[in-house]
RNA sequence: UCCUCGGUAGCUCAAUGGUAGAGCAUGCGGCUGUUAACCGCAGGGUUGUAGGUUCGAGUCCUACCCGGGGAGCCA
């Protein structure tokens, strides 16, 4: 590509350290500024990084002084320079400028580098992903997908597109989108599994990798109402052999994730650790020995040292809060700035703890009085995460709180052979799935009993007409499995454009 | 739909029922190695909306609007 601005083509900030002793040109937006009457330091932008570019006011033309003098927060910017080695910098280089060119300006951008609340930020998601977080959090995300694609088509898997508008509801309207399709009336996909069961049938192992709907009416940090879900669904598979799969899945993307984002984690002070412990084998347990575990002397032991902890952590920032307060009236100006910026700190942290210290105790009694038959709340799968220190997978569930077309176990005909895997640290459900029901007499009774229109699920019903073999799947929410690998407590970050229940914009 | 917390300067937040403030951002001035740079000065307000109580309301009451996160439901 031919570069109007010079004779050589521009890099980009990921390839400078590559280029040390060179004269580059880099092309950007300017992240943030600091400096003196004489001496600038430009914090250059352009999506691969950040570096420091270095103005000295009597190495460069005057036009190359003013421009940097006079540049505004995310103006867009070709800076020419040489790559210096200076270890104070993150990247380990800086550039010193010769030249710079001004491409576009920005005039008052609203986003600052201090602190913003989450409405404003979401209410400006479109210049909100050049920020340093969402930048490390997207970047996760995209080695996620490659890590989701290589893991399936290294084990022979077919990448399917499973539709998006479909025509039968099939679990309830009031979680579907519905829409006007020709005078019919059709919704937007809840699940490609049923077509995916086609598919497995036609190519043994495939997954679906597409974006699914549910307009539930849930303000939680968990839920979206768009989100991105990963659906693999294989012939010839039990309950056991997908329960391999999904530990190996989750195995092989984490690893993944560690080996090529180091750096991403790092802003987003992820401790690998966290991640590193994610090996085989998961513990796997049954929902009864789940339910048993819940309402444990174990867990009511566990939860009542959470609570103190918390209580003393409290009562510690509060002290805290009162000696700064007293120090303040003495303080200095800069001493004054840290002072307030951890008071903001600590009103954050009691809030997080007030709202721990309110739920808690309901949790407690919830996970004592957990009853055998119904399904795990929120809370409940929270609890039982704390447990471990790694996913752990839970499974045969009483079929009644499970979708019709589970297969039963055979030596228990409350269960279903579903199974669930809980991501550890409270982040709770990433995977849901399990072993489909083979029996066509099995499954005509199910859509009866659900009170199914039996007409739209024929199709579905020739899977087990023509062929019917033993097979199962899974779903794995994207935006949730990213919440908890970058560490982060909402998953509406975790997606460029989210959304939710009351904001379709930007 | 229910529960709960909140709405004060462009942003983040203070303010016993008694003169609406700070930091950041912005503008101006100072400073040749800064890492959320620092120092000084300045401008910036219909306290979400509409009523009510009161000598007096950001603060108390009622209704509504908007937002946070929790329940239900789920990935």
């Amino acid at each position: 590509m031919a570069d109007a601005d010079a004779g050589f083509r521009h890099i980009s900030v990921q390839e400078l350290a590559a280029h040390e002793g060179q004269e580059v040109i880099l092309k950007g937006w300017l992240y943030s500024k600091r400096g003196s009457k004489h001496l600038l330091f430009l914090m250059l932008r352009d999506g691969t990084g950040l570096v420091q570019c270095v103005v000295a006011a009597d190495s460069v033309d005057v036009d190359t002084w003013r421009i940097a003098d006079e540049a505004t927060q995310e103006s867009a910017l070709v800076v020419t320079g040489k790559v210096i080695a200076d270890e104070r910098q993150t990247g380990g280089v800086e550039l010193v400028v010769s030249s710079l060119k001004l491409v576009g300006e920005s005039e008052g951008y609203p986003i600052t580098p201090k602190e913003h609340g989450v409405d404003f930020l979401m209410s400006h998601r479109h210049l909100w992903l050049r920020s340093r977080l969402p930048w490390a959090i997207l970047r996760i995300r995209n080695r996620l997908i490659v890590a989701i694609h290589t893991f399936f088509q290294e084990r022979g898997f077919l990448q399917m597109d499973a539709p998006i508008l479909t025509g039968n509801a099939v679990e309830g309207t009031s979680s579907l989108f519905e829409l006007d399709y020709f005078d019919e009336k059709a919704y937007l996909t809840q699940s490609g599994q049923l077509y995916g069961e086609a598919m497995a049938m036609a190519f043994g192992r495939i997954y679906t990798f597409g974006p699914t709907f549910r307009a539930e009416k849930s303000k939680t940090r968990r839920h979206l109402t768009e989100f991105w879900m990963i659906e693999p669904e294989m012939a010839f598979f039990d309950l056991d052999t997908t329960l391999d799969l999904a530990e190996d899945l989750l195995v092989y993307t984490i690893g993944e994730v560690l080996e090529h984002c180091s750096e991403e984690l790092t802003m987003l002070e992820r401790d690998p650790a966290r991640l590193e412990c994610v090996r085989k084998p998961f513990p796997r347990i049954s929902y009864t020995q789940a339910v048993a575990l819940l309402r444990s002397d174990e867990t009511a032991d566990m939860l009542a040292a959470r609570i103190q902890a918390l209580e003393e952590e409290n009562a510690a920032l509060s002290e805290e809060l009162a000696v700064n307060r007293n120090r303040y009236g003495q303080s200095k100006k800069s001493e004054r700035r840290r002072l307030d910026a951890r008071e903001i700190a600590i009103h954050r942290r009691t809030g997080e703890i007030a709202e721990a210290l309110q739920n808690l105790p309901v949790w407690k009694a919830s996970a004592r009085s957990f009853e055998w038959g119904s399904d795990f709340g929120g809370s409940d799968e929270t609890v039982l995460t704390w447990h471990f220190d790694r996913p752990v997978m839970v499974h045969r569930y009483p079929a009644a709180v499970k979708a019709f077309y589970m297969k039963r176990d055979p030596d228990d005909a409350r269960l279903a052979m579903a199974l669930d895997v809980l991501a550890p640290e409270g982040y709770g459900e990433v995977i849901g799935g399990g072993e489909r029901a083979t029996d066509l007499a099995f499954l005509e009774e199910q859509i009866a009993a659900h009170q199914l229109p039996k007409e739209a699920f024929e199709w579905y019903l020739d899977l087990r007409r023509f062929g019917s073999v033993p097979h199962a799947g899974f779903g794995l929410g994207l935006e949730r499995m990213l919440t908890w690998i970058a560490g982060i407590d909402h998953v509406r970050e975790t997606i460029p454009f989210p959304r939710l229940m009351g904001r379709i914009a930007p």
